[in-house]
DNA sequence: CTAAATCCTAGTAATCCGATAGGATTTAAA
DNA sequence: TTTAAATCCTATCGGATTACTAGGATTTAG
């Protein structure tokens, strides 16, 4: 399941890109008009813009923004950042590996194969669709 | 993440297709085998057996077997019992389709059209991959 | 000075996951 | 006929995670 925190976050993005150029858009709008939890899209908002997507500026009429052209964000990169690895086993990731417990061989089990195939086809996706790509 | 529960599930129906044409398998000897709690596994068993993946006899000598060809199981109807929906959120699920209740309009969703991909390129691997090729 | 906005940490209710408990039932074989 | 070995079944439970809330600290335009 996608988690609601990278639901909203890409939502958030999204809204976020329709209004570059413009002022930078405060988190209430973001939340009313996708109807989030102002609050937990706070928590989001802070989260992506310690990642480099957004940059914000404090105090009234203060906001966020795009500090990255929406063709230059990979969905990959993003889907790191909030849901975390694209692997669903860590003996099968290139960016966080670790061993399983269980299994004494990876080259013999039977679950890694089928699952670094999984990975390879998220992989294309993700790397292919960018944030451009979600705007239209 | 994949559940311990899918996990374990495919590397015990890999376990009895290595022994198709023995004697049932018992549950403890694929445990032990595969490092999987023998509690925790009987539960799986039960699941796939229902599903009717695999086939049972009770009592002394007992155990279970396959109920179809390894060529014939296909990855995806057993990812769809142990792990659930193929994607990642309801509203681009063919099988398990819900409406999202933030959403107010899906065609101009821009998590949407991500997510249908992510599920096209899932599909396609578990459509070809069956029980057979994780034997080898 | 004040209102409006982000920033930050902590906490919390609810849900899910992995595992366990404790038998009931069935069957082969001694 | 008894016994041991196996599946069947339901209930429960601790821990982790998720989605969200609380409450203020900080910054800034006007």
């Amino acid at each position: 399941m996608l988690s609601k925190k990278t639901k909203y976050g890409l939502k958030a993005l999204t809204y976020v890109a329709k209004h570059q150029g413009e002022d930078p858009v405060q988190i209430g709008a973001i939340a009313k008009s996708e109807n989030i939890s102002q609050k937990f899209l706070e928590s989001i908002m802070l989260t992506l813009r310690k990642a480099g997507f957004l940059g914000s500026r404090k105090g009234k009429g203060g906001g966020y923004y795009l500090r990255r052209q929406p063709e230059d964000i990979k969905m990959v990169e993003v889907m790191r950042v909030l849901e975390g690895p694209v692997s669903m086993v860590p003996c099968v990731s290139l960016n966080f590996y670790e061993k399983c417990d269980d299994c004494p061989d990876e080259t013999t089990c039977s679950v890694h194969v089928l699952m670094a195939q999984l990975r390879d086809s998220n992989l294309a996706v993700l790397n292919k669709n960018t944030l451009a790509d979600l705007i239209e």
